[in-house]
DNA sequence: TGCAGCTTCCTAAAGGCTTTAGGCAAACCG
DNA sequence: CGGTTTGCCTAAAGCCTTTAGGAAGCTGCA
């Protein structure tokens, strides 16, 4: 009997190519422990349950995308700096849609806490030191960006605006100007 | 052996009930058919598969929500007519989760097109018409917006500014002051 | 009223995914 | 080199999906 060498690390991304292929809902134990061509109970030594795999594939993509984002943010400010987080973000999505709706899986609060989700906020937050707002306006702000770049992505992978003029790079773009424009204009009370 | 007058009508309904109560996710032809107290065979009379289900419910949520803003909009404009359509979608995904989710459902782009989807561009483009944005920044508007509403609900029902001041529907508001004045100023070429 | 035919719901069965329990053999370690 | 740990296996139960085929209820027409 030759072992396979399964690691819950080796699992986890093995997980997230298989999402990327075939989509994060098809990922089961059971496709994972056929592309390692070992018997699906052997995997849960390596991993509590299904839900567990998931879990670390959306923690394994937080993270990746906060470290793009953290270089794309390096030496950047301001515009540059906005529009460089912009597509950072898009870009992964379109480049690993299985591993980007991942991304977005549930996580408990503790989980969540621990996850790279705040260092996701801190970054957008940095940003924003090119722009000047006063408390809680940046906060507001904050969510203002996760909710475009995160709405924008997830329509976009979906389909929306897939076969309708103009193109999506296109609004993307104007839709960063725009984005630029109003945090250079943030209206205060 | 008394009928149960099942009728594809009422099983989608049913279902998207049983969707705000324990999740999209969890909405399975064998739940419903305890709901009904019908074996499991019996839906299959009704509804083509599991998918056509969730396609169905989905359909219906889409269906739901562009009535609803549909009537919000009516008879206002501008500032007035952004917030009322902000709030019905950011209302309907706090009052049926399970519907929400529902509406992001992947369809085919046939089964897409025949859908309410098309209505809720229509009546974003209706909002603009008091903001006299010309073609093509209409249309990045639109998506914009639509962006904006769907990634905002999505993080904040995935428990996203759950936790953390400000409170969500201040943030809300502003955020729908920002865009107000973003469209009254918006950067064109 | 009666029965023909359609519809509704049922039983049966096969196949897939998840998860737990318990066992044998490989790999490591002293 | 023997003992322990670890990795992968077989077995089995439970739930979900989907199809096939059968029987009971309902409807409409003679």
């Amino acid at each position: 009997m030759v072992r396979a060498g399964l690691t819950t690390e080796r699992l986890v991304r093995a997980g997230a190519e298989l999402a990327d292929e075939v989509g994060f809902e098809q990922v089961t134990v059971s496709a994972l422990a056929r592309r390692f061509d070992v018997k699906v109970a052997s995997l849960y030594s390596h991993l509590k349950n299904s839900q567990d795999l998931k879990t670390r594939i959306a923690l394994l993509a937080l993270a990746e995308l906060a470290d793009r984002a953290a270089e794309a943010l390096a030496g950047r400010s301001g515009k540059d700096a906005l529009g460089a987080f912009a597509d950072v973000y898009r870009d992964y999505a379109l480049a690993h849609p299985g591993r980007y709706t991942a991304a977005r899986y549930p996580l408990d609060p503790g989980t969540a806490a621990a996850s790279a989700g705040p260092r996701h906020a801190q970054l957008t937050r940095a940003i924003l030191r090119g722009y000047d707002l006063p408390e809680p306006d940046q906060t507001h702000a904050v969510r203002l960006l996760g909710s475009v770049f995160h709405g924008y992505v997830s329509l976009e992978t979906a389909g929306g605006f897939a076969h309708s003029a103009p193109d999506s790079q296109e609004s993307w773009t104007r839709i960063v100007d725009a984005l630029d424009s109003l945090l250079r204009n943030w209206p205060t009370r």
